[in-house]
This record gives structure tokens, sequence and C-alpha cells, in this order.
DNA sequence: ACATTAAATTCGA
DNA sequence: TCGAATTTAATGT
């Protein structure tokens, strides 16, 4: 698609989705102008848990953890997302409080999409529910696979899936592959503790998968990640 | 759990 | 506004 004027992030970031594609101009005005942008700090709450949900969400820029805390401070993550990707669609159809919490791992930048503007896509759009069919799909699958690998794969495997895990629901597009994320985060996705973490990541070094730096990693492999251990 | 090291912040000129 | 010194956060063992 050719961009017409000068646009911001935020623009870009929505006209690279697979589902703007599917609008017309009309279409794709009115929505561009509904979305609201939203700013959060490292650390800082993109949702909360309980909350009432406004917004289908994506993400424009950074990296957000999604995920629960027990009362007495254990948390465990349930997916990562990076620039590009979309969430809260369920709960945006079944209009329900939302069921986890979003934390930004690093400054981040959203794009906030009205619940009226997701709904008059899903009821006038074929093309934008084909894209919810497949980002469920796409889900369902993950979720499967992070069940087995829980049960079957061992430390390294695990460290290994959860970080190619990032990079699936982008398929094509941003070719970043610099991860800015503490190992104790990665800990947190892969349910390791940050030594076990320390060390996986220093064996998929070892084998060329990756590089591992200060607050981060750089993919090397990313085929190579996503197939380790089979 | 502890020692090390990188980065962020404060402070003084 | 620069850089040294101090504090905080992440890493490696």
């Amino acid at each position: 698609m050719v961009s017409q004027t000068l646009t911001s992030p935020l623009h870009e970031m929505v006209l690279a989705c697979p589902w703007a594609r599917e609008l017309d101009e009309e279409q794709l005005q009115s929505v561009l102008g509904s979305i609201v942008e939203k700013r959060i700090p490292a650390g800082g709450y993109v949702c909360r848990k309980g909350e009432p949900v406004e917004f289908w969400i994506g993400i424009v820029e950074g990296l957000v953890k999604l995920g629960n805390t027990s009362r007495a401070g254990r948390s465990a993550s349930f997916a990562g997302l990076r620039a590009g990707e979309w969430f809260g669609e369920g709960s945006v159809l079944k209009q329900q409080a939302r069921r986890y919490d979003g934390i930004a791992l690093c400054e981040t930048v959203l794009a906030c999409m009205p619940r009226a503007t997701f709904l008059r896509l899903t009821e006038t759009n074929l093309g934008f529910n084909r894209f919810l069919v497949g980002q469920l799909v796409e889900r369902c699958w993950q979720f499967i696979s992070m069940l087995e690998n829980e049960r079957l794969l061992d430390r390294d495997a695990r460290v290994a899936h959860n970080l190619s895990a990032l990079f699936n629901a982008q398929p094509n597009a941003a070719p970043d592959l610099h991860i800015e994320i503490s190992q104790a985060e990665i800990g947190n996705l892969s349910g390791l503790s940050r030594q076990h973490v320390n060390k996986a990541l220093h064996a998929l070094e070892r084998q060329g998968l990756l590089h591992v730096d200060y607050r981060g990693v750089t993919i090397c492999d990313l085929a190579g990640l996503q197939n380790y251990g089979g």
C-alpha cells in the first residue's frame, strides 16, 4: 500500500496490518480517525485485570507482557507481544472485564481502537473477520504448544521457543531482531528461574542462534530457534 | 545468595 | 552543560 501523506508511526503501523488492506478508503480514514494513541513508560500498565474493556489495543512500538499476578506477587505471563500485534479482541467481543494485566516491558506506544469501531468492522468487513479468525487460530496453536513445551521440552528449548514466539504474530514484516528484555522477564514468559534463563541463553549463544547483550538479546537464527529440539 | 558490571541519576563546577 | 561520583538495576556464578 502506498501512503499518501506524511504518516505518523501510528498510522504506518495500522496501514501495515493485514486487515487494513481489506478496507476501502472511506473505512480506512474513519478507522484511523477513531484510533487513539497512548504512551506507556517502561513498567507501566497497558491495561489492568478487571477494568472494563473500551479498546482493542495494538502495539506501535515496544513490548508488552500479558499475564496475571497472584496476591502473593507470584506472576505468570501468557504471552509477550511486540510492535505490530493486537490483543483484547476476546474481551471486546464478549463485553466483559479484562482478564489479565498488560505491562509495558519498555517504553511503549499503543494504538487504541474504540470498541464501537471494532464492532463496526466485524459487522461490515469480511477481510477484518478473516484476520480475526486467523489471529484466534494462531493464539490457539500457540497455547497448545505452550502446554507441550511445559511438559516435554528441556530448559534450553523452552527459552528458544518462548523467544521465537515473540515473532510468530508478525511473520513477514519488521526484521527487528533485537529484543530489549531482561533475563528475569524471559523467565516470567517461559516459567523458568532467572538463573536457568541465563544458562539457557548462553547455551543458545554458543550454538550461534542468538547474541546475549545487556538488557536484551539479538536473534541471529530465527528458524534455528523455532526448530530447536526438533 | 553474592559479587560484578552496565546504565541512570545526581551533583559540582 | 560536562563529567565525575553515587545509586540503581541487571547479569553471571
